[in-house]
DNA sequence: ATGGTTTTGGATCAAGCAGTCAATAACGTT
DNA sequence: AACGTTATTGACTGCTTGATCCAAAACCAT
């Protein structure tokens, strides 16, 4: 019997997400969010609460994308040192594009981590599942005889989640896309692959443009 | 003949670094600035101009002494290859402390790059002058004979970039200062060290608490 | 002392801020 | 067709913001 929705609340959260990852939420004032998602002013505090609400449903919208992107790509079908290879690539893509959004997870972590600890908390939990799937997948790379088994899985899964967020600061930071791919594949070096694991990988790059 | 300060002005620009790292530009209020520094309204805009202009000057401030730091240890006198690793530690144990004053260069990198030209303009360089020190150090090594002279020097010295923006990114999310370490230590595994240049490192990776 | 210059601190301003309220409009159910 | 429920709308509020103004105080060279 309600009246219906005029607006998608999914499309809302995403135009959101975009606006607070290019200002920041101190930096993003209501009006911002009002221009950005079409909403009228009362219906934004209706359906969401208010300014820090929404920011938090965005937040962790993109947080929990990030996370699922970064598993998929690591328990994928593929060999496991050629899913570690193609992570950091997708990385490098993804952070190393002018046009690309900027991630509101990289945002609220250096901006809110110190001041929100529900932030904090989030940001926290996000480092460590992607180093526990890098961590797995490092694993499956020794028992396949891809990496040597004397690597150490868990060091490098820390390791990768710093190139990651590395590579994000840096795009951010306008470094272009070409960089970020060298530094995954210079970061690859870390990992002691076994001739086998070479040999899977291959020998091609491959081209990014 | 004019009455003289009441302030010190490198301390003052010390003070704004400090509120502007922890709690951003768009975060800080003129009042949060005036308790920070001590100062006076009208003496902060006589000294300084603004906001803006004293935002400016602790993070010209702060980015010239990160990348001073970087460099000192860079160039010290030491065997080139224990340089890196001193940098790669000292940068750890820079960010990896709660109780440390986040670094104002990765949040204006973060926050403002893709909004402020100068400040874009001003990371680019920083981050170059420091790929450069990187880079110069790691030929050090290679004339030394510490490091493979078949390793890309330019690629390495972008990556150790990310790597120590991912360390602090890390850090400011509460990663904890042995973790960094950690990372920091698994990042040496990228570089070719010859059985010399293992010689000259050591076996021992100290204590860091 | 004294004059000229600067700092200082309080008062003030207009603009922008997040959030609220009451009235209207649109829908599904009955 | 009428009702109850919810979305929408736009005006409104009190507060904070960055910035400016002005008069009084402080200093140093003379």
């Amino acid at each position: 019997m309600p009246r219906p929705r005029m607006f998608d609340e999914a499309e809302v959260i995403d135009r959101a997400r975009r606006t607070f990852a290019e200002t920041g939420f101190a930096g993003t004032s209501l009006d911002d969010l009002l221009e950005a998602t079409g909403l009228a002013r009362q219906s934004l505090y209706n359906a969401f609460g208010g300014k820090k609400e929404l920011f938090m449903r965005a937040f962790l919208s993109d947080t929990a994308s990030a996370v699922d992107a970064v598993k998929t790509v690591l328990q994928s079908a593929e060999d496991p040192i050629v899913r570690i290879r193609t992570q950091l690539v997708s990385s490098a893509v993804e952070h190393g594009s002018a046009q690309a959004p900027p991630s509101l997870f990289l945002r609220a972590a250096v901006e809110l981590s110190s001041l929100t600890p529900e932030v904090a908390a989030t940001v926290a939990t996000a480092f460590d599942s992607i180093r526990a799937d890098y961590t797995a997948c490092i694993v499956d790379a020794q028992n396949a005889g891809e990496i040597d088994s004397s690597a150490d899985g868990e060091a490098l899964g820390t390791y990768f989640c710093a190139v990651i967020e590395g590579m994000s600061t840096l795009g951010r930071a306008g470094v272009p896309r070409a960089t970020l791919l060298q530094i995954g594949f210079t970061s690859l070096a870390t990992v002691p692959i076994t001739p086998l694991g070479r040999e899977h990988l291959g020998t091609e790059d491959g081209d990014w443009t």
